[in-house]
RNA sequence: CCGCCCUUAGCUCAGACUGGUAGAGCAGUCGACUGUAGAUCGACUUGUCCCCCGUUCAAAUCGGGGAGGGCGGACCA
């Protein structure tokens, strides 16, 4: 490919939260024929629109020429609260294969391209186990609970689990080879750890790249464990409407909106693989018919109060449902896989 | 190994001493008002009171046993 540095740079860095460094970025580009990067998902609650924006990101790196290794982190999703039992993590991993696998297509890009791993892979030989005793032996425990505050589910008596996961997750980052480590912008902890404590055991200092997360539907952050604060993969049409319609959304106003976020960082960029616009269907009382190549002037519209909520919900709702379709066909088509990986929850 | 404390609505908890099959806040649902949602009013829903046995006309409440969780002590060749 023809890209040259600037533009593989761009390429990785284009709507992210934060780049660790920049610098260090353009420096292994420019060194490196074919960086690596990782990112880590612990398979514990079904799969939601937040999963996929960050997942998105991945048709990026693949197009800037990085190897692109996803690891399905299976025991920290019983190492964080016992979030999934042992039992179901065979059932839960080949689900997040799936979906992540949907959702890497659904942005452009072959799945084929990205290499997947399990936790159990790797984490239960000597060699990790070893080196992760070490780290054990040399990170305190307020360090430890630091670093995962954002990422592993808080209590007021918290389990060592939760503790261990930060370190293994570290410990991934030297394992998996990665010179990259990517995640949410949550996981900046974790991997401001990985950057402090792997040099002193040999390895080497990751670069990090974070993803924005978004806000909820209803102006807080996006939680899996309540389904009513965002888009689910595998909700239908009907539910997806119902959702966006019910979502925070005042008019004119920018912040705290989960339907621009929605549009912003996940509709958006995919229509624009597509090179397709985004139409607002709209009652000539109101205007007519808008459309929209980019995000930035729908922004514009909407701040100005050009673009009402009332009609941009239901064109959101018609496009994050076209956008996930894809994805929850895949998953639906395999209602063993889901009734094993959720016996619980589904119906 | 010993002792003490906790377990009630989705969440945080009151009620237990002085037995009469349960309440508040938040959340949620539904209306009103907005060309959406939110905010604000108005209405409404929610329970194996951790489990088992016993006492009693009657047990969330009293007694015994058990489970889960928390705290402390002891042991330390």
């Amino acid at each position: 490919m023809g890209m040259d540095t600037a533009e593989r740079v761009a390429l990785v860095a284009r709507h992210t939260e934060e780049v660790v460094t920049e610098e260090e970025l353009r420096g292994l580009l420019e060194e490196t024929e074919e960086p690596t990067a990782y990112i880590g998902y612990a398979p514990t609650g079904e799969m939601h629109i937040g999963h996929f924006t960050t997942m998105r990101k991945l048709a990026d790196f693949v197009e800037a020429g990085l190897d692109v290794t996803v690891l399905v982190a299976d025991l920290h999703a019983h190492l964080d609260d016992e979030k999934s039992p042992l039992e179901l993590l065979d059932a839960r991993s080949e689900y997040y294969r799936i979906a992540i696998e949907g959702m890497v297509e659904a942005a452009g890009a072959d799945p084929d391209a990205v290499t997947f791993t399990r936790g159990t892979d790797y984490q239960l030989e000597e060699p990790y186990t070893l080196e992760l005793y070490r780290l054990l032996a040399d990170t305190t425990i307020s360090r430890a609970q630091r670093a995962g505050s954002e990422v592993v589910r808080q209590s007021e008596n918290p389990k060592l689990g939760g503790l261990v996961y930060t370190l293994m997750q570290s410990l991934d980052v030297a394992t998996l080879e990665a010179d990259i480590a990517y995640g949410g912008i949550d996981q900046r902890g974790i991997y401001m750890l990985a950057r402090e404590m792997l040099p002193d055991h040999g390895f080497g200092k990751p670069l990090c790249v974070f993803a924005p997360l978004l806000s909820g539907l209803s102006g807080g952050k996006q939680s899996s464990s309540d389904r009513s604060s965002g888009v689910f993969l595998t909700d239908d049409t009907e539910t997806v409407e119902e959702k966006i319609d019910g979502a925070y959304c005042p008019a004119g106003e920018v912040a705290d909106n989960g339907v621009l976020e929605y549009l912003q960082r996940l509709v958006f960029p995919i229509l624009g693989v597509r090179d397709e616009p985004f139409v607002v269907e709209r009652p000539e009382e109101y205007g007519g018919d808008l459309t929209y190549e980019s995000y930035e002037p729908l922004e514009a519209d909407f701040v100005s109060g050009d673009l009402h909520p009332a009609d941009l919900k239901p064109a959101a709702a018609a496009a994050i449902d076209e956008v996930i379709g894809p994805v929850r066909d895949r998953l639906l088509d395999r209602p063993d896989l889901l009734a094993r990986a959720y016996p619980e929850s589904r119906d």
